[in-house]
Formats: C-alpha cells, sequence, structure tokens
DNA sequence: AGTATTCATTTCGTATACAAACTAATTTAA
DNA sequence: TTAAATTAGTTTGTATACGAAATGAATACT
C-alpha cells in the first residue's frame, strides 16, 4: 500500500528524531549551569509532585527504562540531589527522596524549561503549539 | 510571561521525547532482523542517494555530531556494510562508499520504513499526518 | 620557505537508552 | 510449608549523542 520511495526528510522517524535533538539540546544547554540534565530535572519534576516515590513508580510515569533508571538514580543521589532509601514493607523497593539541596531551586528550573519550552515551538502559533501536543500524545497512545 | 507550572506531561520537550522513542524503538525492532540499527540504516538511505559522500558530508545531512558519526561509521564498516576510503586529493577526507552487500536490500528496508512510519501515525488522518511533518519541520528551522 | 590557521576526522569522557542476565525479596501454588 | 513463579532493582554489553581535546592534513600569511 505504500510503496514509494520515501527521501528520509519526509520520514517521521527523521523528524521526530531531530525535533528530540534540537529541543533536548536547547535544555540540556540550559541546564548545565545547575549541573543536571534533561532526564535528571525530568526526575525532579516527578518528585516535586510526590515524593518518596519508588524506582518503579518513576520509570512508569516517565517511560523510562529500569536499567536506565538506576544510572540516572545513582548519579543524581551522587549529585546529592536525592536520596534512596529501602521500603520498610518491601524491601525490594527502593524509595527516592529529595534532598535539601533541591529547596528553592523549583521556580528557576520550571522558568528554564518553560523558556525552552518557548524558544522551541517560537515559529509557532498557539493553534499549532497546542494542535503539535496534541499530535504527538496521540503518537504514544 | 509564562510562569505558571506546567505539568512535564505537558512539556514538549518530553513530548517529543517519547515519541521519539517509541518511533525509534519500534523501527529499531524491525531491523534488528537485518543486523542494523535506525541510524545505521540512515545511513545507507544517504549513501544510496549519493554513493561516496564524505563523513562531513552525512554529518551535515542527517545532522548528526562528528562524535557520533565516527563510531556508526565504524561499526558499518565492521559489518561490511560501507568501506571507508581516503580521498585520495584530499587525505583529511573520508569517503564512504557502500559494499555490494547492501546490494538488492533497499527495497526491503524502504518497506520496513514505511511499515513503521505507518505503524506510528496509524491514529492520525492524512491531513494530521501531512500537518505532524510539517510542524516538526517547523521546529527545527 | 616556514609558521599560523583552518579543516576533517578521531579519541576521550560522560550520559542516555535498552536487551538480557542476574540478585534478592515477595507472593503464589502445590 | 516449601518449591515455583513473580517482582524490583542492578549489572553488563552495545549503540547512540555530544562537548572538548587531540591528530593529521591542507591552506593562508608573512
Amino acid at each position: 500500500m505504500n510503496t514509494e520511495e520515501t527521501k528520509y526528510e519526509d520520514c517521521i522517524i527523521f523528524l521526530l528524531a531531530k525535533a528530540y535533538q534540537k529541543a533536548h539540546g536547547n535544555f540540556k544547554k540550559r541546564l548545565t549551569a545547575y549541573g543536571l540534565t534533561p532526564i535528571q530535572h525530568l526526575i525532579l519534576e516527578a518528585l516535586w509532585l510526590e515524593d518518596g516515590q519508588s524506582a518503579g513508580d518513576i520509570g512508569k510515569k516517565l517511560v523510562l527504562d529500569g536499567a536506565t533508571l538506576s544510572g540516572v538514580l545513582d548519579r543524581l543521589a551522587a549529585g546529592d540531589w536525592i536520596k534512596k532509601e529501602p521500603d520498610p514493607d518491601d524491601k525490594r523497593i527502593i524509595r527516592i527522596f529529595l534532598t535539601k539541596k533541591v529547596r528553592g531551586l523549583r521556580p528557576k528550573l520550571s522558568e528554564e524549561r518553560n523558556q525552552a519550552n518557548d524558544e522551541i515551538m517560537r515559529r509557532l502559533s498557539l493553534e499549532e503549539k497546542v494542535l503539535l501536543k496534541r499530535l504527538l500524545r496521540d503518537i504514544q497512545g
């Protein structure tokens, strides 16, 4: 049904990769001043919404592979952003808590993220922004 | 101007990351049967359009960092997909040529990619597909 | 010519990503 | 109640990704 040759510039996988690459790179640069990476920041965001989540909870919400998450959490703990504590009722589970180092940083980091978002979509109208988000969500199902 | 707290689920960086993750994972699975990765395939595509391009040419077209490209080309050469030959006129430049191993594979790989594209966007109408591609291109500038 | 600069690519270090194998703890079932 | 299956998390191995430094080659400048 769809056998014509499509150049890679028209391939949705390529377009998503490059758009993500651009967005990620932009945010990454903004975060270097804080010593954080975009994914590390994402985990802090999740913990701001609910502190003490298990590693598995976080992975499920952020759609992060366990193997990936394990390393990210290690680096966050090494940087004293979080503390890992085994759940007293089920010692398989590790609960993640924010440290005091993170206090007061939330507004600044949110502002950076909002600016990054704005810059990435600066060429789009408000309708287009809303639509793009909707389409990306539809893709993930 | 944009100081309200946005949950990460509404963050364009997050949405792009997850949509890309899904698309990439889908295509990656399809390609394992061939022993290729999505990026390796992308480079073959670029060479099908024009064989003998330099590493720099390929990097520019595919928006790939030189450091990244170097490793990918090494692995492609190790798998006998490509051959690296220094340009006779400028020995700084390395030209990349497809090997005979790739012959006849193009239609199959294109079909896999088209199927991956279709599956990723299966929930979208034709108009939405066109629009999504346009918006992603707009983001890249 | 000889030196400085620029250019193409590689190397190194760090950080995602994910499959697969592994450990340890809990639950299920026989 | 003990063996089997499941679950949570880590480890290992491979593949992007990219900044920064290094290498080697070509060009520019004096």
